[in-house]
RNA sequence: GGGUAGGUACCGAAGUGGCCAAACGGGGUGGACUGUAAAUCCACUGGCUUACGCCUUCAAAGGUUCGAAUCCUUUCCUGCCCA
């Protein structure tokens, strides 16, 4: 392991808050490996950019020599964690969380050392409690703290629901920090409440309470509201590298200096155009979880779409008519089967006649054209979606 | 449990018997412009239809009416005040 105070300087570098950091000292001073939790609650089955900034940090901790434990909420996720949150999470099934745990795990390695993970899932001893062992826990918490929490508050202020459900969350998580006996908890900034509710119970079962440590939260691509699969504004790990270049294209410029700090962990180049310093930035976060050549294909592969405009020479699709279609029914048969995407007709309509769709270069408008089994060409979309026809 | 205010499209929010597929704002999509950035402008934004129009929708189910998001009944859900 290396020198501690070496150490310190690296783990600390990053956080948002880290309580306190002087404990943290402590413990590294007595050079045994700490255990390092960081929980994910499988809400759906993308781990996405806004998820790496935390689980990085955890990569270091285990490149440092420390134990990662990382805990699926399997349990806590059919509740749903009410932090930063305006409203009620919709209930998932146990199904859909155990499918989504899977892929979760399997993403979660694209960045953390496989065989250096300790991974539980939450359920393990979540599910057995018996209702008075939850009562138990719930004194350790007061009304008074929850609604300190912004997020709570905001809702009793504008008249929304709180179920009680949801304030159950903070003390369920802390319960897993006692379980697995936690020397470190980390998360995004929205987590603090719920990782220092680990800290009371611990103390409350005799545990030194863990460090806490927070990241701050990565901003979606709307530059508005954080990065999340149920806003819509994410980049997920196992995207192909074209979407997630395209994705990370179109952020602002002035989030790209956010990016490169959060996710690079360094500052852009800010004397490039502000082009070419995003193309850098896309490419080398590609390079990072798919390769460095896929990333390299993905950019020449955006520069021929978007900036030179030449379908033509770009990786599409293809599709062969099996009998004649007329434009609409073609599109909408397109998106389906090409991109996995449902359109309505009229969508498809309004699409064309808005004058989205090119075949061969060239606008369509007319909503009725037939397209023949033996046409050869480009037919675009939208603007991120093209198919070549024909063989 | 009592009182009271509500539940409208992705979200917020008008509408309180026909002119309502439902104003307006946000969001989203497409176009122009461009660096698939930002800003701006324009269009679209339930389904089917070239269109006339038809169909499904205003928490749910029934009912009144020529006609209901709007009136009545029951049910479910939520806020606020009181206990």
């Amino acid at each position: 392991m290396a020198p501690f105070t070496d150490q310190l300087e690296q783990l600390i570098s990053g956080c948002v808050q880290v309580h306190s950091k002087a404990e943290l000292q402590k413990k590294l001073s007595l050079g045994k490996p700490l255990r390092v939790k960081l929980g994910v609650d499988p809400t759906s089955s993308d781990i996405h950019l806004g998820h790496t900034v935390v689980l990085e940090k955890l990569r270091q901790f285990q490149e440092l020599g420390h134990h990662a434990l990382l805990i699926i909420g399997d349990y806590t996720a059919m509740i749903g964690d009410p932090s930063g949150r305006s409203a009620t999470r919709p209930h998932l099934s146990l199904e859909q969380v155990l499918e989504h745990a899977k892929s979760y795990q399997e993403q979660a390695f694209k960045v953390l050392l496989r065989e250096k993970t300790e991974v539980r899932f939450n359920s393990e001893w979540l599910a057995p409690m018996r209702f008075a062992d939850v009562i138990k826990l719930n004194a350790q918490v007061t009304l008074q703290q929850l609604l300190q929490r912004e997020d709570f508050r905001n809702r009793l202020d504008q008249g929304h629901p709180i179920h009680l459900h949801e304030i159950q969350y903070p003390v369920m998580q802390g319960w897993d920090s006692v379980m697995v006996q936690a020397d470190v908890e980390l998360g995004g900034t929205d987590q603090l409440f719920n990782l220092l509710v680990g800290r009371d119970l611990q103390q409350e079962e005799k545990q030194a309470p863990q460090i806490v440590m927070t990241m701050p939260l990565l901003v979606g691509l709307d530059g508005v509201q954080k990065m999340s699969k149920s806003l819509g504004n994410f980049v997920g790990v196992s995207e192909p590298p074209e979407t997630m270049f395209g994705k990370l294209m179109s952020i602002s410029d002035e989030l790209m200096e956010n990016y490169y700090q959060l996710l690079l962990s360094e500052k852009g180049d800010l004397s490039l155009h502000p082009m070419e310093a995003k193309k850098l930035l896309s490419q080398r976060i590609v390079a990072r979880y798919h390769t460095a050549q896929a990333a390299q294909e993905a950019r020449s592969e955006f520069e021929l779409r978007f900036s030179k405009r030449d379908l033509s020479a770009v990786n599409l699709p293809h599709y062969v008519l099996e009998e004649p279609q007329d434009l609409v029914s073609l599109g909408v048969t397109l998106f389906q089967t090409c991109f996995g995407i449902t359109k309505s007709r009229g969508e498809m309509r309004r699409l064309i006649e808005g004058g989205s769709v090119t075949w061969a270069g060239e606008k369509v408008t007319d909503v009725k054209k037939i397209f023949s089994p033996h046409c050869e060409g480009i037919l675009k979309l939208d603007r991120q979606r093209a198919v070549g026809l024909g063989s």
